[in-house]
DNA sequence: CAAGTGCTTCCAGTGGGTGGAAGGATGTGG
DNA sequence: CCACATCCTTCCACCCACTGGAAGCACTTG
């Protein structure tokens, strides 16, 4: 950028977004100075790009100063393929089978070694879980990872286990032996099964949403607690929303290849 | 911006954010000659911007050379208030709305002159409509809408007045004597009910999310077809909605001041 | 195979970007 | 009341990252 930058090489846009990028769970509203810190930016450079930002109403400031996204960012981020295509599809399969459980019902993509969480619908008898919509979680850990994970080819498998897996939990299955055990399990029976590996109290079964060519484009789980865990009551209505979507998907032609 | 510019005063920030301006539900994927016709940037300048905002995954190049708002930009959008504090909270209490009459459930906040979607829920029975998160539509043609304007304060709903309304269908209320009538009457019997005003064949009863000081902060509504309509049974469920989120609202004690 | 359409790369010239510094606003505690 | 800390806002002289016309490439069409 021109000026006497501190940083040569760095470009104007790389700054606006590496000022978006202090934006998360735990920082979803921060300070001015906060933001230059997170971001590496001095503070009179950090102020006036997020003041064109705020212009814009990608930034919102609020009465105390602090800034939080604003509703522009909110609105364009919407406009993506992941909420346009796959959520509206898969929306009336995932009320079904919450009036059919009434528990947490999840739908997530796969992005990168991420289960990304694209809806989370809760009522009031749903246990309460730490997933959000927009949240990652790891693939080996969670039922909507391990479907999705089940169904990718053997070299992404292999790499997958070949990196050190994290273990939320004592029971998280984290030796690449047992695990290729469960994904075949998963394959053959249709649907995986978590029994507290990714938070203590609560279990999941999952599905897959296949593609007609078999790869898994996303995954649909419900979330109970332990005590009332009976996979083999809960996965045929799982399965059955996973294969509607994945029927619906396929009829509105175009593929949601959305992760890379 | 430095160089030869044709367009001076002009930052190289707003020349990113026209870019992300050009995308809308309507043109949620684009080639790059339109993206650069619609932000009114030479090719090679927009060529250069969405480079950097794809390495970023703000947007997604798709297979066919077409662009298409990324991951980065949905993940950071979520990141607002209106998701993380008033459709975390509001979400048990639309299931339970939801179950109650599996109709179209709406959750909307104010902005500007419009009702903005902040969520929708629809199963397989509820009727195809036109709504979908991050839309906006009229407030006078909308029952989210009318809940909101007529808590507003006399000022802001004069202020609306004045301007020229949309007439979606013939049924919609445009004249401002009527129009006032109506939502005095919304105040009165505490929820609004609109036929057919901003879709034929589709009405509404809503309630509004009212703050400690009676400030409107949402609005929840259930769309229902023309036919079935029957305010009188929909309004008890949709109040009891509202003011549970209200309640809660309260109850997490910040404010949820998303608009302007 | 020429003409059209759309994308990518190149690079000389320059004006928008930079950030230290100064000043203002607010808070705190002695 | 002042000293000190923290945070935000404004200013401006220097200069380098940005610009965009042009040329080249890829692909389609008649």
């Amino acid at each position: 950028m021109a000026g006497r930058t501190s940083q040569p090489g760095q470009s104007v846009t790389s700054r606006v977004l590496a000022i978006l990028d202090t934006f998360d769970i735990a920082h979803s509203r921060q300070s001015l100075s906060e933001i230059s810190r997170r971001a590496g930016l001095p503070l009179a450079t950090t102020h006036r790009l997020v003041n064109e930002l705020v212009t814009w109403r990608g930034l919102r400031r609020c009465d105390d100063g602090h800034y939080e996204v604003g509703l522009r960012l909110w609105e364009v981020g919407l406009l993506g393929p992941l909420h346009i295509r796959l959520r509206e599809v898969a929306l009336p399969f995932l009320q079904t089978l919450y009036e059919a459980t009434r528990e947490n019902i999840h739908l997530a993509v796969r992005d990168g070694y991420d289960a990304l969480y694209v809806e989370k619908l809760s009522g009031h008898r749903s246990i309460p879980i730490i997933s959000r919509v927009g949240a990652r979680l790891p693939l080996h850990a969670t039922g909507v990872g391990k479907a999705l994970l089940a169904h990718e080819t053997p070299e992404f498998r292999r790499d997958y286990l070949a990196q050190p897996l994290t273990r939320p939990t004592r029971y998280t299955i984290v030796e690449p032996g047992r695990l290729l055990t469960d994904l075949e399990q998963t394959v053959h029976r249709g649907y995986a099964v978590t029994r507290e590996e990714m938070t203590l109290g609560s279990c999941s079964v999952a599905a897959p949403v296949l593609d007609r060519h078999g790869r898994p484009v996303a995954a649909v789980a419900v979330v109970v607690d332990s005590i009332r865990v009976e996979p083999t009551k809960l996965a045929p209505p799982v399965r059955l929303a996973a294969e509607g979507i994945a029927a619906r998907l396929d009829a509105t032609a175009s593929d949601v290849a959305v992760h890379g």
